[in-house]
DNA sequence: AAGCGATATACGCTTAGGCGAATACGATGA
DNA sequence: TCATCGTATTCGCCTAAGCGTATATCGCTT
């Protein structure tokens, strides 16, 4: 990741991209496991996990390891200002359509009959960031 | 510039680069002629039209022409989410050292003693989006 | 150790977009 | 109309960063 001047840019640059628009969106209020990301958006797992690693360059997730499967959750940024502009972000992808969407897959994926070999014992995601995103 | 999937990517890619941030920071409150642009950020003069006509294509600015001399002065995003974004960054950007050092120089050129020959006579900048921004 | 599943990284290619230098354009005034 | 000034655009070059493919790594299990 270059050097940026100005603190912001950093978090604009990580926000100007769709797969991670996506990413965030699913984020919002559960850390998250990889597989999931990847039958949610469905894109080549290396391009999921390229995109989550420039999040973590960008200090704006934390990992958590828990066996095979890693998970992901956002981070509050420090500084109020970037925080509010996260939380903004959030609430307008919310109402996008094709976000919603993935809502709704990560939901059939999760919760919904283990259908898809590959997802059977995979993780459940864990509620995060609540108090702090949406609160 | 390319076609951006969500209407939030192009704001982000609008607002990460440090050239467009001092330029959007001078333009918080007033209509600024390009030549202010010049003098205060200090570089050649085709980057900062450059970087003018992008934000232009972004949708995030409007020009009037005043003779010779072109103006620039921020847009509100019709969305309010966009909004709000466009709001807290400017908010966060005023609190930014060499920003506020941005502002002096751009004193200066406008209301201090004329001493560089090229701007003598140039137009003064006006207020605008007081209320709208920052209100 | 060997094998496997989940994830991360490396490689080669392509494109958006930054830069300086040169040039084109458009309005004014001689 | 021609020169000049302010501004915009074009050109060639370079880098950040996107992509798919292939491969490496890591933890678990046998």
């Amino acid at each position: 990741m270059k050097a940026h001047k100005y603190p912001l840019e950093r978090l604009f640059r990580a926000l100007a991209d769709p797969t991670r628009l996506r990413l965030i969106n699913l984020m919002a209020e559960q850390e998250i496991c990889v597989c999931y990301f990847v039958e949610v958006i469905d894109a080549p797992q290396p391009k999921i996990s390229r995109h989550l690693a420039y999040l973590r360059r960008a200090g704006m997730v934390a990992t958590r390891r828990d066996g095979k499967w890693m998970h992901y959750r956002l981070r509050i940024p420090p500084d109020l200002h970037a925080a509010s502009i996260l939380k903004t972000t959030i609430d307008a992808l919310r109402r996008d359509k094709e976000l919603q969407h993935d809502f709704q897959r990560l939901n059939k994926a999760c919760c919904g009959p283990r259908s898809l070999v590959q997802l059977i014992g995979a993780p459940v995601p864990i509620e995060t960031n609540k108090e702090s995103i949406r609160g």
